[in-house]
DNA sequence: TGTACATCAGTGAACGCGCGTTCACTGATGTAC
DNA sequence: TGTACATCAGTGAACGCGCGTTCACTGATGTAC
């Protein structure tokens, strides 16, 4: 380790990520607004104090989550929109690819589900900003395929949307349930859940071929 | 005030209102999982060790809580099931008498969105529980509807949950909107979020009449 | 390459504070006769 | 109606505890010459 450039600043993005990590973990039980930050700072081995070089406050670092949680989502939202095959091979697709998603970050769909609509506002808005821009793209995507042929941009977006908020409440639903078939009374089933989500989508698709008419 | 019975019956229930209340109002500016049995006594003017004569935690409250709140969703439901008219006066109603709801209850809104996927399992479980019953409900007064001749009645809860899902999203946005026109930077107007709603409750309706075709 | 100095991520003691919970209490309401 | 006793919603002092934040520090990493 002989005058390596950068070890110091290499190290603290590798403590910084560790605090992150461990307020995901503890985030899967509480909502950021009742967060410590001395409990973060346990659960990595760090004194207290060592928080501050790296966030203000626990709010500073939820925002700073935000990214890592929609990051990963931006990415499946990617392929979702990219599957090829006939429409519902598409339809299982995306569900599938949510469903994975889930089982891969359940924390960061546990996050986003919670904080949403949670305490902090700071947090609120930056995932409100980030899922509008997700609706964009989306939109954009759609604009593109034959079936969006003719309509205006408002209903595209609309749409597109419709869509980001079915699939947020989806990888949410995912997230109580439990592997197998059947779970314990008052939980569903993953395939019960991929099913809903299904039927749902191919509504939304009926809706969207007779719009123009309706 | 000789003798009147349930005197001290009735004063404990209103005090009890006034926790729930208190606490509802506390809840606009962070999650369940971070209030404090002391805050809500304070602004009460309790000393902190009344609140264990109503309640035995600040998690048990808000299981009270989700009562209350359902308890004012579940009117509204049936008067909009209700409503009479044309297919598009239906759709307009539907989202009025939301916006009016947000308006009339904002608390009881922002409590559901907060902690439907927030930090207390038995809070969470429970709205879940009670938002899968208004389902059901929803459900039956649709197969009622003669749109929904010949439809299996899994499809039919499928779309009774679609609506009942819409709806606590379109009451979530209406939290979020300034009461005029343009709001600041980055908020909706009241108006954008009642017409984003009704296309996309326009759209499911095209799905539902086409879905048996599908 | 070697030396002298600067930077700065992480430390550990200390602080004042508000928390949830316990306990024995008070005094108005309720009840039995 | 009047009296004697029971109930119980709300009180107030006290507790131990973990919190966020401050501060001066240490010692490894980085830099200038």
């Amino acid at each position: 380790m002989t005058h390596t450039v950068g070890t110091r600043q290499a190290q603290k993005e590798k403590t910084r990520r560790a605090l992150l990590e461990a307020a995901l973990v503890l985030l899967e039980d509480q909502s950021l607004s009742s967060l410590g930050l001395r409990e973060v700072t346990r659960a990595v081995g760090l004194a207290p104090t060592a928080f501050y070089r790296h966030f203000g406050s626990t709010e500073e670092l939820g925002v700073a989550l935000v990214d890592e949680a929609l990051g990963s989502l931006h990415a499946m939202i990617g392929t979702t929109l990219a599957a090829a095959g006939g429409p519902d091979d598409r339809i299982t697709a995306a569900v599938d690819l949510i469903a994975g998603h889930v089982r891969r970050h359940p924390s960061h769909v546990r996050f986003l589900a919670r904080e949403r609509y949670g305490g902090v506002r700071p947090v609120r808005e930056e995932i409100a900003r980030q899922l509008d821009t997700f609706a964009v793209e989306v939109g954009a995507e759609l604009a593109r395929q034959p079936e969006s042929a003719g309509w205006p941009q408002e209903d595209v977006l609309m749409l597109a949307g419709l869509y980001v908020e079915h699939m947020v409440v989806t990888a949410a639903a995912f997230l109580d349930t439990v592997p197998g078939g059947d779970g314990a009374p008052g939980t569903r089933s993953r395939e019960e859940v991929a099913e809903l989500a299904r039927r749902r989508l191919r509504l939304i698709r009926l809706g969207r071929r007779h719009w123009l008419e309706g």
